[in-house]
DNA sequence: TTTTGTAAAATTGTAGACAATCTTGGATTA
DNA sequence: TAATCCAAGATTGTCTACAATTTTACAAAA
């Protein structure tokens, strides 16, 4: 399941959940894969009941379903849902890109800065699922720079589905088309100039959406069975 | 506790869940109350771990705290917690509405009424925990109309958390100030006016943030242990 | 009286046992 | 061959026991 075991001896189920969401939103596992809990428990060094408890935490946050009697599974999102998180995220993140940049700091935009280099670098280095994983990062923090910790939590958990979302329709897996994006929004949050960061922030996310894929995408390894089972 | 058990014999989780978040919401639980695991599971005639995986699922919509090694407490939220909550639902539910307004059938529109009708109810009852309950699935059943699963379950969790700020800060326990309101959003979404509706509930939120006392809260019963433990 | 210290009680955290359910694989039958 | 059935295995659901921690109650000291 390759775990960049960054964790204590004795890990909590926070620690675990956030090993996991790492491990989802870098896409080094796949949407649909099952998470059993016995493996999980297996693998961090715990009882069944700590992982237990993890995989229903990710199951709040949208990144895992859980089914009765059947186990946790990857989110696998499908072409409605994405459709309904960027909706969701045009309502918060330009609102909350103006406030970022209405109240930026220097250190604050030098944290951007950083964000977009180690974003880069990734995508450089040809790990693209890291670099999904760290743009996401750079919205974040964004959010978190508006000083709103409820609206940040909301854009944290659209974000993080996001990444299950591009890693499921994006058209074209080599484009870095992002990059710029990030610098010119970042131009405008140093500038504290908030309307523009709003309109940035807005195109930002209907390019998103509009470099993703979303005819509905024919239920390709599924038995009928299955597929009757998600109705 | 006082429980309305119209609960099956084995219930589920969810089950604990939706019968404590309808206690939580209609203050018939006050802010701060702790939830003993042990209470919760013979309350409800099940076994610990039931009890926890509801009070952790309670947590994770905000409507209960969760401090290690110390237990479950019904949310507590601090103004600053409410300015924010309010400052979300100014993002979403607008937006919302309007939406709903443009999709609305004349089902819709008769559920609606039906809702202010048993709001209404309440009041003239003298419940006004219920009236506030009730107030809350208001809201919600727009967000149903607007068709945007996502953006409607965060509404959810806001409108829900609002119940607890209305429980610590409304102004005048018997003013029924929102009767009003309710209604003639109601009648915008009938007439399929978009923008009205928008407008209404622009201004109806407004208006709820206006009634509460956001005075910062002089710690009322806390020792200086609990007052440093909250840092 | 007020504070401090200590032991008992209460409560939560975690693991593991058992039951319930689902999945798998092979044998049987058409 | 293909479909069906059934038993064995695997996995999840729930409960309970025990460990860790906190809270309470009470006695001792200032």
């Amino acid at each position: 399941m390759l775990l960049q075991s960054d964790l204590p001896l004795n890990p909590s189920s926070d620690d675990i959940v956030g090993s996991l969401r790492r491990a989802i939103l870098a896409h080094r596992v796949a949407p649909g894969s099952k998470l059993v809990e016995d493996e999980v428990s297996d693998v961090f060094g715990v009882g069944r009941s700590i992982a237990r408890t993890a995989l229903q935490a990710l199951a709040h946050e949208g990144l895992v379903t859980i089914i009765r009697n059947r186990g946790a599974f990857v989110a696998d999102p499908g072409v409605r849902e994405a459709r309904e998180v960027f909706e969701a995220r045009a309502l918060l993140e330009p609102r909350t890109a103006r406030s970022a940049a209405e109240r930026a700091t220097p250190a604050a935009v030098k944290l951007l800065h950083k964000h977009i280099a180690a974003e880069h670098q990734a995508l450089q280095a040809g790990d693209l699922g890291k670099a999904v994983y760290l743009s996401g990062l750079y919205h974040m923090a964004i959010a978190d720079l508006a000083d709103q910790a409820t609206i940040a939590a909301m854009i944290s958990t659209l974000v993080a589905r996001s990444s299950l979302i591009v890693a499921l329709y994006w058209r074209r897996p080599q484009a870095l088309c992002e990059s710029h994006a990030h610098h010119a929004l970042t131009d405008a949050i140093a500038a504290g100039d908030g309307a523009r960061a709003e309109d940035l922030m807005k195109g930002h996310l209907v390019d998103l959406l509009a470099n993703l894929d979303l005819r509905e995408k024919p239920q390709v390894g599924g038995s009928l069975r299955d597929i009757l089972r998600q109705a």
